[in-house]
DNA sequence: CGTATTTCTTAACTTAAGTGAACGACTTAT
DNA sequence: ATAAGTCGTTCACTTAAGTTAAGAAATACG
């Protein structure tokens, strides 16, 4: 699993054996069971998460409305707003599946940081780029219809639709779980 | 007008004369006139933003029609994506008033960087900060219609309401410049 | 294994956004 | 100064999403 976390680091930096030691006795990684909730609203919490293996999602209530904002799998990083704002959450972390993570706080990053300054170096650039995705990801939601989206990601993260119930991802598309249903109707009518 | 950019610095880092010298002797000021477009579509440039004053839009052109995406106002920064992928770029980029903007490339900053190892370290920092605020914008505009997406500009940007024009804020709430027209008509009977 | 719960789909109806067109108010260019 | 173009609003009509409700299908659990 440990590779798994290397792989993706050496895209952005080389590690030598030792700095690979360092990172390893942190004992950062956790078996997270499905439905398990990593952060909860109004919590403070000082975690990051980098996601090995599984699914998590990231939720708000809102008039007692579950409302999902994002799907993180494998390869992706998340540090919670609250995390970096150091105040109480305003949204939800949970398991969609059984998953493998890593789980960091700044204690342990600052650790690393003085240790090895590039992994800082990296950190940046990893953070740049997927500032730059997000913004992407957020342009072509503004700039499409509720069925291109669920068609863009069709495209883009076929796993998704196979792997999270229809309702989180209904409002991770922006409409009801109804309209989604109604909308995949539509286009399998039309392609027949 | 440096002193805006120094302000700017100063909440992250502090920095010596040397290093305001430093930055300086880059040149990076620039005064743009409204309409000016900055970046075109299939344009490859390595030019990053920041504005001191003013304001420039990114837009789309998708059949024909431009969808604004963003606005970047004092203090703003921004990279486009198409820098940092070394990429042609999917979108537009142009000035919406008469602005004042430091314009600088990843040459730049590399030696700024070089130089001042805390300078990297900064812009780390504050592009974190950057993808936290984007996620939670974009949070916000799954969750809520093109009315409280309305509303919530008129609490968050109200200047934005001023200086923009219509046709231009109404894509960027996602609707056509009729919806908002009728939502703004809308919203107005409801107060009386 | 069967029951309870959650999830997904369908349908009828309501509400709001998209579309196309027309009009007046302004700006821009010549 | 006038003509051309842009911009915002309004209207009638179409289309799609929200809402409410009911029932089927899948899943969880004792």
């Amino acid at each position: 699993m440990q590779d798994t976390l290397f792989e993706f680091i050496s895209k952005y930096i080389s590690l030598t054996e030792d700095e690979k030691n360092a990172i390893l006795s942190l004992d950062l990684f956790r078996e997270v069971k499905k439905g398990t909730i990593l952060l909860k609203e109004g919590q403070k919490s000082k975690d990051s998460y980098f996601v090995l293996k599984g699914c998590i999602r990231v939720y708000y209530i809102i008039n007692g409305e579950e409302k999902t904002t994002a799907f993180y799998t494998e390869m992706d990083a998340l540090t919670p707003h609250s995390v970096l704002h150091k105040a109480p959450s305003d949204y939800f972390i949970s398991c969609v599946e059984d998953s493998i993570l890593t789980v960091s706080n700044s204690e342990m990053e600052a650790e690393i940081n003085s240790k090895f300054p590039k992994f800082e170096i990296m950190c940046g650039k990893l953070t740049e780029e997927l500032l730059a995705k997000e913004r992407i990801n957020f342009d072509e939601f503004k700039t499409s219809s509720p069925e291109q989206r669920y068609l863009n990601l069709l495209q883009k993260r076929p796993d998704l639709i196979q792997r999270v119930p229809q309702h989180q991802l209904a409002s991770y598309l922006g409409i009801k779980p109804q309209s989604l249903s109604r909308l995949r109707g539509r286009i399998l009518e039309k392609k027949s």
